[in-house]
DNA sequence: GTATCGCGATGCGTTTTTTGCATCGTCTTT
DNA sequence: AAAGACGATGCAAAAAACGCATCGCGATAC
């Protein structure tokens, strides 16, 4: 919308912390923008940035001022998504914060699927972790979060929540295959693949083998699932991974076995949004289709 | 604010519904005007209104828009707001929709002891009746509304009632005014001045009258209450008057019995403003202070 | 049934606003 | 002490907005 391309310029310099930075992604020059902003500051009668020597920082005052554009850009959005739902056809845009276990084989799903329902609709997948998605969210860059584990923020609304055991992944020959759960003790003396520490999944695998003390061989951390199961068979190590991150196994010569929910507790997987945000139309029933989706697949398992 | 001009512009021309009409109002011309709705119109994919031969109606989407339009300008001012708050002095704009029975004595007096005390802020008295202040809440064009008697929209938010007894006005040698209470029955054969059937008080007394039956002796109705004071001592005639609404009788010869909640039961003042808006800085603590003043002077039929 | 009136849309010349270039002063870094 | 990067500013060019005159259309008046 063209009437808020002051609006975009100040958000921009606020995001690059400096005018001729964001000046260059956004196409102008420096003067320019470098105006424009003088202008909105000279309208409202106090200055939103502090001038650095390198470059520029939002005040109290410009703080309080992106945060209001923020929350006009998504309204925006939203009485747009609104406005082409009335002619029938879905449009808009979806953006969409997750950690990278939905983003392998849950989401890509549910996104094609929307998609073939409503062509009109655009995708953002943003690969992040908890903190991060939260922090999205809040900012108005994602509409929609899947966290799985600790939500941290207050201002957090959490739709929908999938319990999700603790799969224990490893080469189809490997001893422990044998066992129908896996307990934290039989992975001493084994090798093991770990998410990083920011990873939910890491941080439920440190809770538990802390509290038992096992001392474990972890000879390798990723933050890519995909390396660590491709790894796996090369070095007969154990992975670990949620349901919702599994795909086919088989295929590759890997199975997964729960661990005992005595030794780690089922992690939950969070889907949010913005407390007291209205979603975009698009947005709102999306989420609708992932929630059923998810509790046709995890039934029992699915709270809201 | 100038990067808002389109949208002020679009928000004239629905209130107008002709684009003609709106650009007089707005000192332009009228193919200016008509320009930048086909602009906005051009840019949003969609019209926003229904050509007519006579002019223009808003279709679905543009009440969608024009609806995202006056939000927007609400939360502008109360970021504004906010912004000024920060420098200490506190600054703003407050929009108050009131029936005539506060805006006699109550609110000339609370709003120069608010500007006493916070002389950059600016006030807006709007005198109407119940629906429409509601309507003028929704509108977005009031932030604050005094309420004698019922709240229709479910979306209005009432943060405080003052119950008002209704009380009965005469000349001090009128024989009523012996009385500590007046009952409906002692109205009858006496001259009545009533409000119109738009105000809470004359809605309670109707109820009470046709209840009772009683035959009364309207001789007059206004809509003015300042007239019906004048006009008493001449007829030696009743008008009927709540608290909040009653200024200095004595000095005009005149004094206020009031009527047996039995017969008429007391009316409710209802503070309110619409659900789920953040109101500005100024706005919101001026309510504080009627509602604390309010508490003072009615102390115990103040409910939160 | 025709004439008139008021409405929104549009072509064109003019005015206002915005942009880009060159340059200044300031502060940090080397 | 010199160099580099930053935001601010004067001035001319480019772009956008504006106003005027006019068109076509439908409703209303006579």
């Amino acid at each position: 919308m063209r009437y808020m391309t002051s609006l975009r310029f100040i958000d921009a310099v606020a995001r690059e912390g400096s005018i001729r930075k964001a000046a260059d992604k956004l196409a102008i020059t420096s003067t320019a923008l470098n105006r424009r902003i003088l202008a909105i500051e000279d309208e409202l009668g106090q200055p939103l940035f502090e001038r650095l020597p390198g470059g520029v920082r939002l005040n109290t005052a410009g703080e309080l001022f992106v945060q209001h554009i923020r929350s006009q850009f998504a309204e925006l959005a939203r009485v747009q998504s609104q406005i082409s739902d009335l002619s029938g056809i879905r449009r808009g845009h979806v953006r969409i914060a997750s950690g990278a276990d939905a983003l392998r084989q849950f989401l890509p799903k549910a996104v094609s699927h929307y998609r073939t329902e409503h062509p009109a609709v655009t995708f953002d997948l943003q690969r992040c972790y908890g903190e991060d998605a939260e922090a999205r969210l809040d900012s108005l860059d994602a509409d929609i979060a899947l966290i799985f584990e600790p939500i941290r923020m207050a201002h957090v609304h959490v739709a929908a929540t999938v319990r999700q055991t603790l799969h224990c992944v490893m080469p189809d020959n490997h001893p422990l295959s044998q066992r129908e759960k896996v307990r934290l003790r039989d992975l001493a003396g084994h090798r093991l693949c770990l998410p990083k520490s920011d990873s939910g999944i890491r941080q439920l695998l440190d809770t538990g083998l802390l509290r038992r003390a096992t001392d474990v061989d972890v000879v390798l951390e990723s933050d890519s699932f995909e390396f660590m199961q491709n790894y796996l068979r090369f070095e007969n190590a154990l992975g670990f991974q949620i349901p919702i991150a599994l795909n086919d196994l088989a295929s590759q010569g890997l199975v997964a076995r729960p661990l005992d929910p005595a030794d780690v507790p089922p992690g939950t997987l969070h889907l949010c949004h913005l407390k007291g945000r209205v979603l975009p139309v698009a947005a709102a029933k999306f989420l609708d289709a992932i929630i059923t989706s998810l509790r046709t697949s995890y039934s029992g398992d699915v709270d809201q």
